[in-house]
DNA sequence: AGGTACCGTGGGAGCGCTCCCACAGGTGAT
DNA sequence: ATCACCTGTGGGAGCGCTCCCACGGTACCT
């Protein structure tokens, strides 16, 4: 009759222990062929492997995590709306380069939505209960007090856009800086002369360096700066139809625009199109982030590539080491690393 | 000095022995107030409660997961590349209802792609490793394996649109032969004549069921069914613009289109555009799904909604309870549901 | 020969919970 | 007074793993 511990498990998965018994070795060796430790000779590992291949053995992650203190688990965490995650590729790009560099891991992927209130907080116990090794974090606006709250936790983090040049936490970015001089650069380069800029959301550093790049170009081109021409987007299409109706308005003599994204830039788009100019013939348009939308833009757009699927390895390379090497945070401290990749000007018929 | 157990927890997160020695009581009491037993005095209730939160204790889940043999998470599965995901409202609006209907719960949800072979070698390790209680699967092709294997696992599962009239699997849908019929009716209605019908993909059971919709509403109102009207899409938008030029060669007097989703009308359009037919003078365009698209397409597509919201909760409602409810799977048989939802036509000005 | 070193291995202890049995004390029927 | 039966509570056992100590064996030194 069944034994007191046999709870529901009915003809249930085998165990450690099982797999021990019909490989005729002991519990220790098995966890060790598994966790593909050198220390075993080839002879045990053989007889190991067959025996997990025979009873079909697949560890139990929650005895793992339990033991182990480790959840094989990390969480790419939007700090934003669920909307706006569809909406803007540039998130769906991200996800993709993640995914693919974890591929080759035994990591798991989250997807954490942090835009209301309401979510944070679920957010808030979920890293508190430590129910990730780590955590991937984009687009957070200077604000946020996400970073100090997974410090707080000690939960490796790592950062896709520094809040600020002084970023504490480990950050990967793409050169926003360097990629809006090769914007401007390059309408300079096209004999442009009145060159306007509609910026991002001024609270995310990326969107600030943008505008840093945008008026550097332009002086060292010897042009001047013209705070007219300069007009605040948020990222978003309607945000970049605004501001382009603005700037028309100001300015109606510009020649070209640089927009801090590609969907910033269709929504210029429109509004260039309701005014009657044409582009390139009247107005060049680049954007930024090279995403599917320029590409299907009419014209096909001008933009700024950044290497995403590169960032996305590199975040996960930097998070899947901090986590690896659990030293205290204070030891730490000084190898913290800001990697900043490089950008590329994709040249299409909008410019 | 350390104790032989402490291992890297320098500090760590409170147990709940610690909450029952500070409050004075039993490790089992405290685990009776942690899962809202009744059978808690109300005086031992608020002594717990305060350990707790003077502690800042948070359960841990692996311990919790190991003992109890759950995990407190449920995925939901998409059978597709990412792409497809982010390029198809659908499924966006799907994650949506199901986020939503989760929020008052303490399920964590995670989203899993298997449209490559690798991604569902993956997946299948993942649920051979029981690492969820249940799966939420949508858009499944008639021939996939993954329910099978699901039973095979027996763990939970419940299927957003059901691989045939005889699914095995609690399936909730919405009316697709309703809804299509829904549309063509209202074709009917506004005096349209000639009404082809952009398929979905015919490998998934919605996209036939619509199909039929389509066939009886014309038949019901005396109309004749002509299979040269009915063109294979593939829920996609070059796959609505393919069609539509087929159908225009075939049958350039058509005057209204019924498509299978809206990304397909927006495809159709292009087609109809390039064709340069006027929508709604020269041919009227439905679509299926009500998603964002419909709202801003040029001109604003009627579209049949269907009810995204109450999918998601509906899909929730009956996994958890079959999560909770754990018999062996035979006695289960007898009350295997299949909800459909009623759709509704929203009407704009493409028809 | 004795010593030292290392390898591969077995298995005890422990991770932090849940489950459940046992038990004290109260209540009401007999 | 006795018995039966609740309610609330404490704590042992166990979930399946990892970690680490200890041990026998072989290899190489002195």
């Amino acid at each position: 009759m069944a034994s007191h511990g046999a709870r529901g498990r009915g003809g249930g998965r085998p165990t450690l222990e099982e797999v021990a018994a019909r490989a005729g070795v002991g519990r220790g060796t098995v966890s060790r062929v598994i966790n593909g430790s050198p220390r075993v000779s080839d002879a045990t590992r053989a007889a190991v492997e067959a025996a997990v291949a025979e009873l079909g053995y697949v560890p139990n992650t929650a005895a793992r995590a339990l033991a182990a203190n480790r959840t094989d688990a990390i969480a790419l965490v939007v700090p934003e709306p669920e909307t706006r995650f569809f909406a803007e590729p540039y998130f769906s790009d991200i996800l993709r380069g993640v995914g693919a560099a974890l591929s080759d891991t035994e990591m798991q992927l989250l997807l954490i939505f942090a835009g209301s209130d309401r979510e944070r907080q679920r957010l808030a116990d979920y890293l508190a209960a430590h129910r990730v090794d780590g955590v991937l974090l984009v687009s957070v606006h200077a604000d946020d007090p996400l970073p100090d709250m997974l410090a707080r936790l000690e939960i490796p983090a790592v950062i896709s856009g520094p809040r600020s040049a002084a970023e504490a936490l480990t950050s990967v970015d793409s050169d926003n800086y360097g990629g809006a001089r090769q914007a401007v650069e390059h309408l300079v380069a096209r004999g442009r002369r009145r060159i306007a800029h509609i910026t991002g959301r001024l609270d995310v550093y990326g969107a600030q360096r943008r505008v840093d790049g945008y008026r550097d170009a332009l002086r060292d081109a010897g042009r001047p700066v013209d705070d007219l021409m300069i007009e605040a987007g948020d990222f978003s299409e309607e945000g970049g139809r605004r501001a382009m109706a603005a700037l028309l308005e100001r300015r109606p003599d510009l020649d070209a625009v640089f927009a801090a994204s590609d969907v910033t830039a269709a929504g210029a788009r429109h509004a260039l199109r309701e005014a009657g100019r044409r582009i390139p013939e009247d107005v060049a348009l680049v954007g930024y982030d090279d995403s599917a939308i320029a590409r299907h833009m009419d014209p096909p757009l001008t933009s700024v590539r950044q290497p995403i699927q590169e960032m996305g390895r590199t975040m996960i390379g930097l998070l899947l080491a901090e986590v690896a090497d659990r030293r205290p945070a204070a030891s730490r401290e000084l190898d913290r690393r800001q990697v900043v990749l490089a950008t590329e000007l994709v040249e299409r018929a909008s410019s």
